[in-house]
Parts: C-alpha cells; structure tokens; sequence
DNA sequence: TATGAATGAGCGTTCATTCAT
DNA sequence: TATGAATGAACGCTCATTCAT
C-alpha cells in the first residue's frame, strides 16, 4: 500500500507549505501543520524525520517539480530569446499559482541556520545552473552577448525573485502576468538580444 | 553623560548583527547577543524592550545609514548613468564592509512574522523610493528608457540582491568590486541608457 | 475516557494546594506543584492556562464545593439557629479536614494583586450572601434581633476566620471542634437568639 | 546626623506601605518604592537589609504604634464594657485613617512563607494578649461573661478584622465609623455585658 | 499505521541586589 | 551617603518529539 502513503505524505508538504507561508518556519508549529493536514501531531512523525525534514523535503519535493517544469517548458524552444521568456513566464506564473510555495521560498531560502541552507541550496543551485546554461550556448550562438554569465544570471534570477517578492509582500498586488513583457524587454536590453531573431 | 550610553547600545547592536547573522534571528538567543557583547544577560533590556525590538533597531539604525549613505553619495551626481552606477557601488561595497549586515538583510528582510516583516519594511521602501525616484528622472530627462519603473527598479535593486546573497552564501567568494562595471554594463543596456553621455 | 483527565486535572488541583499552602503563590514555582502532582512541568499546561488559572481553578473548585456542602447541610434545618450552628460546624470542621485548602484560602484570599483578587472574590461573596440570607431569614421570622445584616455577617463570619487563621497559624492547634459550642454560644448572645427555641 | 536618617527611613516606609498595598509584596517592585520615596533603588539597601526587611519594619513599626496606640487609649477607661468600645473605635478609626496599612495588614498578615509570617507574628500576637487581657479582667470583675477568652478574642478581632476587610476590598466602601456602635452592640449581647454598668 | 497525552529541555524576561562613581 | 547602571539567578511557559495504546 504505497498509494496512500504517498497521498498522506503529500497533504502534510501540503499543509507545511501553507503554515510556513503563513507563519514562517521557526513561528509555525508542528501542531499546525499536523491540524491543517487533519491528522495527529505524531503522524508526522511516521513520515518525516523531523521538523526541518519537512521543509527540506517541501522545498527538495516542490521545487524539483518547479524546475523540472521549467526545464521541460524551455526544451521546446530553440532560440536563447525564446528560451528566458519562457522561463520568464513559467517562473511567474508557476509562483503566482503556488503563492504559499513563493512565500515560502521567499522567506526560506536564505535561512541562516547552516544545515536548513545547505539542504535548501540543492534544488536552487540546479536552478541556476539551468539559467546558466541557456546563456552560456546563447553566448555561443552568438544570441546574446554577455561578458560574465554569473553576473547575468544573478540579474536574471534576481529580477523574477525581487519581483516575486513585491508579490508576495503586497496586500493587493497586480498579476504578475502583466509584467512579463516588460521584464523581458529590460532582459533583451541589458542581454543585447539580436532584434534580427 | 550620554555617550557610554551610545556607546553601549551600539555595541549591542553590533553584537546583534554578528550573532544574527551566524544563528539567524530565532536559532540565536539573546544570552548569546549579551556574551558576544561582553555584558549580562539583563543589560540587554536596559536598552531594548525585548528581542525583536533589537531586530527592528538593527534595520532602523543600519538600514537607515546605509540608504543615507546612498542618497548622499548619489546626490553628488547629475546624470542618471552616473548615479546608477554610485548607487551600485556604495550598494556594494557597503555590504561587502558589513557582511553581518549583509547577512542579516539577506536572512531577515522577508521573515514571514508579520510583526517582524511590518517594523523592517520601512527602510527598505524608503531604498525601493530612492532607486525610483532616480530611475523616474532619468525617464523624465531622457536618459534613460523605461517601459515600468517598478519593474525597472525591481531589476535593479534584485540584480544587486541576488550578487550580494550569492556573495553572502558562498564560502570564498570573489570581491563584489569586480562585478560593478559588469553589473553597470547589463542596467545600461536594459535601460538604454544613452551612450553619448 | 474523561475520567483519567479528570483524575488528574484533580491531581494537579491536590499538588497546587499543598504547595501554595507551605509555600505561597508567588513563593512556589509551577515545577514544584508538577512535581508533588508526579508529572511534567509542560503537562501542568495541557489542563491549566498558567499559574494564576490553578489558583483561580482552585478557588472555584474547592470554595466551590465548600459553599456547596454547607448549603446542602443548612437545608436541612428549619429554625436560625440550627441553621447557624450548622455552618459554624461544617465550616469549622470542613476547613480542619482541608488544611491545606485553609492555609490557602488565609493566604490568598486577601490578594492584593487586583486580577487575582477579582477571581477569587465570586466564592467568597457567595459564601457571604449565603450567610446573609440565613441572617435576614432570622430576623423575619423573628428568631434572631439584628441592626445591621451585613455587620452581623462580618462577626458571623469574621470569627471563623479568625480561629482558622489562629488553627493554621499554630504550630500544635488543639482541634477545632472543641471550640464549635463556644462559638456558638457567643453568637446566640450577640444575635439574641431566641432561648424558647 | 541621625534626624535626616529617621526621615528618609520613615519615608521609605511610607512609600513601601502604599505600594505593598496598592501592588501586594510579590507585585510589588524595590524600584517602585524607591521611585515614591524619591530616592534612588540603592539607596534603599543602605536603610534596609532588603526587600523583606523593609516589610517585616513596616509591621513592626506601624502595627507598634497601633498598639501603643490602642493601649494608651485604652487605658484611660475603667470599666470592661468602655474598654472594649474604646479598641473598636481606635483600630477601626486608625485603619480608616490609614487606608494603605489597612490593606498591607489584610494582605500580608497571612503570608505563607515562613520567614516573612514569623516576623510578623509579634506585634499580632501583641495586639491579641492586649485584647485578651482586657476580655480575662472583665471576667474577672464579672463585667462579662465568657466561656474561653481565647475565642471570645477571636470573635472580637475577626470581626473588626472582616469588617476592614469589606471595607479594604469595597470600591465605594461607606464609612466605617457608622459601624461602631452596631458591632459594639452585638459585642455586647455576645460578652454579655451587664447592662447596669 | 495512527493517535494525542505527556515530556522536559530550552529560552525570553524580570527584578532584587551590588558596586563603581 | 547617594546614585542608578549593571548583574545574573531564577522562573513561567512553549513546543518539538516520544511512546503507550
């Protein structure tokens, strides 16, 4: 019976994203969680090691699925301008349908707490690299021009994330849909993209 | 007398930021903040009403010189490519000078206790005002192009985020100083910044 | 099952009785009565607010069922003066069968501290309208000569406290039913109860 | 210069007396006191060996006088039935008039812990050798009739002891010198006062 | 598996007391 | 004497985790 167990152990990642959404890591409870999940506090201990486990797992589980989406999305294109605004899109609009998931990541990702971190940083170092990637064979391709593909990267990474952030922090915050296009065009700005493509 | 005073208090503050910036704001206790401060436990409360109080003084105080810093150094300055690229600078090699400091931004600047997040969102805003303002200028001047200046600033501002958190997070990172022209040379490009001036 | 949680709700009820007794309530610590109780420090909390709830609780409780118990024994007789007699013995020897609910109701009674003191009063008055409505009864159907009810009910009253305060004080208290007899022989005479009866 | 220190020993005092009352001794803070005597905390310390010292004089001195008081009053009348009369009008008058000693005696009195109730009890137990002396002489000269001078001196002072207590507790309390002559009259009819006297 | 009552380590905060000035 | 900043022991309460059922 691995069926259920899975569905169980997915409504508490469930449950935990939305607490942590709410409350933040260290000021949510585990009885929370468990609450908001419809089971007993001590349930979660048949599925997660502990606490901690839980968000490392929440953030391993979701944003795996959160790149491997992107990842899948960008492989249909060929052009390196195609290619970051489709992961300019599906970044925003993946986090503008998993708000608890961007608040989450929003507040998580840069726990100071070494061993939080260190589990958390997998999954984002993948993420970064997946951009870097698709700018380094840009620069190749002669697409883009680029004189430091980190740097480039942090601009990009940072542009979506910073904008996430006003989302997630506003109180009735416009769709961040409308915003695509405008990202994209600073992007082909500052990344030099042949208008000719 | 008022100045050991001062004195003391700023100690804390300081001792805060360093214990902050290692623990993280919950995983650091107060006593610990003290022993870092070579006081007692209790002379903490002389001078701050509890623990969250020092968080909030620490962005108040810090925050609030560094986008005085900012403003001042920016001031000196007329063309919007100029006071970019100052901001850019003082940005980071303010951060680069206080990597508690950095760490803390970094660490506590989207904690998700809304009491936490309220007190600290008043001096970043205050930073978010200022890149606008600079940005809507250039706009008005025709020094630069601009299709959002929010947006706009979010790239700005998240560009500087993200170089800063990787610098933060990585164990030997590379001075930030030799990513100031890189970084300039992408906002140029993104804002279309006139290369005439 | 309520009945374990009732049992130690009362246990816990039983430990913090005997503690605020040698010790006081602000002289005893939460781990002492958790302790004599056999459980937890944290278990304390499952069945009580905070400290200040136990000692409310136990009031309501204990004062409760006191008020009670002499209620249901005065019920029982017809004329003020039986009436009488019995609240001096139930009280007397109830108080002697609870010293340490004695000790407590002599420390804490008198609280200065307005929350606790507001909790506590509700028993109290109760106790007082009770001995009042004996009183006014008796004067209405003539059995008992009074000026002034609530004066009369503060000797009633103020008497048995004292010789509870005077038994609990004492290090060797001759036992209090001795003294049943002679309290009331003063009261008939302050009261002029009628000897006919 | 002993006379400036009586003064700001006696002040101490004074401002201990209302804040025991107004805050209870556990509630109440050395740094409250200090404030309403208008000294500094430590100079508290070079008055009184410390908190429980300052409470223990307090009784000592004050309840002293009341006594000394009571005595001296009542020493002026010959007769049992005077004599009593004399002590209600004196301790209900002086607490009347000294409202905050009032309370700190109704609170304090009963304390538990041991030390401090043992400090206490001497001028207590006084003021009751006072008052059995006059009760064991009226019986002596047949001025009154009494089984046991012991509770006879229970019921005398618990009654004026409940009566402050009402009126301590009473947030609009009326006068208590209204009440004298009442209780006196039901003194009368318990003690058995020859009305011929 | 699932429960949820029980645990007890851990921490923020208070405040009586001290001591350098 | 007087000050009041500094101390640090002490305690109420929380909550992640366990375990008997």
């Amino acid at each position: 019976m691995s069926k259920p167990r899975e569905e169980k152990y997915q409504a508490i990642l469930d449950a935990a994203t939305t607490a942590f959404a709410e409350y933040g890591y260290f000021s949510c409870q585990v009885s929370k969680i468990a609450k908001l999940a419809g089971i007993a506090d001590g349930t979660i201990y048949l599925y997660f090691k502990n606490k901690e486990d839980i968000l490392v797992s929440l953030f391993t589980e979701r944003m795996g699925q959160f790149i491997k989406e992107i990842r899948q999305a960008t492989g249909k294109y060929e052009t390196t301008q195609e290619r970051l605004l489709c992961i300019i899109r599906t970044h925003l609009r993946y986090m503008q349908e998993n708000r608890s998931l961007a608040i989450v990541t929003q507040i998580e990702l840069r726990q100071s707490n070494p061993e939080i971190r260190e589990a958390i940083s997998g999954p984002l170092r993948e993420y970064f690299h997946l951009i870097e990637q698709v700018l380094a064979e840009g620069v190749k391709k002669d697409e883009i021009i680029l004189a430091d593909i980190k740097v480039a990267r942090q601009m990009f990474f940072g542009t979506l994330d910073a904008m996430i952030s006003d989302w997630v922090t506003s109180k009735k915050p416009r769709s961040l849909e409308e915003s695509e296009d405008v990202v994209f065009d600073l992007v082909r700005g500052a990344f030099k993209i042949n208008n000719l493509t």
